[in-house]
DNA sequence: CCCTAAACGAGACGGTACGTCTAGTCTTATG
DNA sequence: CATAAGACTAGACGTACCGTCTCGTTTAGGG
């Protein structure tokens, strides 16, 4: 697990057991859907898990950390790269696949309170940037690339802020809970964003 | 104080001090710019307000709904209407006001602690809602039926969906911290938003 | 309960619980005799007293003196004066009233683990010496100074080293365990003490 | 080291090192009179000796067995045979001997912290039974039994009893710490123990 | 003008989880 | 085998807050 805080010298002492890592990381993987993030205690963990309390703060340093890899385990997979052959296509397909992972699933429950632990451990927010933001983004990245390959948008156009126009509007209602999440929301985004890529170069204020 | 709970009967025995709320709300708008939501605790305002515990829990139910109501003090009165005769510019200063109350203050670190907190505290879910999200849109909701007036967008424009672009943007690079809000990016998300918004009709999949 | 800590203020705030200070006392007292005062825990004599662990631990600073309350109450009821006619008689009988107190006894044990607690808490040591030795000795003082009436001893004989040789031979036995502590002991140490006083004046070297 | 633990066969495989005996024990005495018993922690030891915990463990089954040994070392030099000429003298040059070698020194605390630690540790307080009080008083024994045939005392004098109220007088003062170890207090218990002694058949009651 | 009911400051209450620490055991790679 | 290193389970430590609950006191109407 690469977020783990890693022995300081290398191959003296006891290693690292494989099993204890496995077992902390399904005991949470367990309690973060069963009962949530906020409500989940280490001890609960170690309980769970079998495990002495220490075992887990040897390797993770928060309780957002420890929760963070465990979330990606099951959120990764969930996010394929897709490849429809128009910009507003690609889009509606990579949104659909995100919010069919989140909007009321375990995982959706676990993101949103990653993402609120993250605003005051910094450490989590960190790795959220560097494990889940990052990888997202570089995969998806890929969609906007082909469509300025294809000449549907400016080859100046900024990448990030499409994907934060995209992301940005679901990841709203989902932490502010004001709208839901529908078929016709995404479809509209999708659309919306699209169009609005066509005359979006970078800087021409 | 809006949130408060109200006394049940009415006039009987000693009426509620508005020093008492005074003195509380002005302990908690401290706490909460020195060191933030969740370092705050009720006993550290208590003791900053020179109030017993139970006369904060006489009116506020939780930390968060308390924080609410300091915060909201705070923010409206930085949120006046906009009129600049474009869609596009109305919507770049809609979220350059925002931007300006809201990036590296105080009251911008209140904001990113209640809707995380809000994610498990539903009371506070519900009144942040109802007391900042729909006065805030009601109140820039203007700006698109203007453009609608105006011809500038189709009559059946989703109105949600356009104000779910425009502050999802900027509330994902607030939230998720990978990059950072600057004049550029306010200006392209407008741009684009307002572009997308000429071919957002509804539903026209 | 004198070796408490007293609430700052006086009469302010809830005041503390004669029930509670009874509860924990008593618990500690059965834990004490059940399993002695190195196994028992603070969590056990809250969990036993119905209490949370801030009701110990906001009266008494450490283990030791919690026990040391809980012995006292045991201990001193067992002590009375004595007065037999002669010094010998006198120490013979102190010395079985203290012995049958303490030999092979919950209250001995307990007695032991204090001393030994003791000699590295050093508010309990203080605790011990003005709570169980002083009390202790002033009461019996009085048999060596009838002694003196009496004629029996020197007027200016050391009191004190008269209870240290009477006690101190117990004490030894007790704590070193390497000899028991029979009648035939007690009659043997209280003669030759009694003996040892008459050529004892206080100093003569 | 009497006390430790032999190597289960003899001759096979590794043999244990002097080296890492020696730097235990080294280790053990600093610690010792560093901090006291209480607060050394097997880890310490292990750290400031350059050495693995097993290899202590393997050696001594508790820390007071370990400290029992690193004390023996210092103490029993100090204590060699004494002969005045007579009981009174020998039992005051003993018991100066011994108060020289513990009042107030290291030596001193750490037989404090030992006596304590016996009282819960069934091991240690056999080994120092065994290794402490045997050695020290069957040194002793021969101050009476010189004085028996010398007819200073009867022949059948109680020789544990003599040595009871000797060193109990002595160990009280240093245990309790209710009063101080003064040559004056040294110079009248033996005095009173010598007269007493006089009288102190075994059963004359 | 008293009476009564609620609000007030203070702080004790039963709980719960924290993160640290030590104990004593076990598991590596290296001598 | 013994060794140094250090991971392992277990569980107590003392602290910090939680939200509730007494206290004695204060402050208003309503009778």
């Amino acid at each position: 697990m690469s977020s783990e805080i890693s022995p300081a010298g290398a191959t003296r002492g006891r290693p690292r057991s494989d099993e204890v890592d496995k077992a902390i990381l399904r005991a949470t993987s367990e309690l973060l859907s069963e009962r949530g993030l906020d409500a989940m205690t280490i001890e609960d963990v170690a309980a769970r898990a079998g495990v002495g309390k220490s075992s887990i703060y040897r390797r993770w340093p928060t309780k957002g950390t420890l929760a963070l890899d465990a979330f990606l385990n099951d959120f990764l997979a969930q996010q394929p790269p897709v490849d429809d052959g128009t910009l507003k296509g690609d889009l509606q397909e990579a949104l659909t696949l995100w919010s069919s992972a989140v909007v009321g699933t375990p995982t959706g429950r676990a993101l949103v309170a990653l993402v609120a632990e993250a605003q005051h451990d910094h450490v989590l927010a960190q790795g959220w940037i560097e494990r889940v933001m990052t990888p997202v983004r570089e995969q998806h990245r890929t969609m906007v690339v082909r469509a300025i390959e294809r000449g549907e948008i400016p080859a100046d156009s900024d990448i990030d802020v499409i994907m934060d126009l995209l992301y940005g509007a679901a990841y709203h209602r989902l932490l502010q809970g004001h709208l839901s999440i529908t078929p016709e929301f995404i479809e509209l985004v999708a659309r919306m964003v699209a169009e609005g890529a066509k005359s979006g170069a970078a800087s021409s204020h």
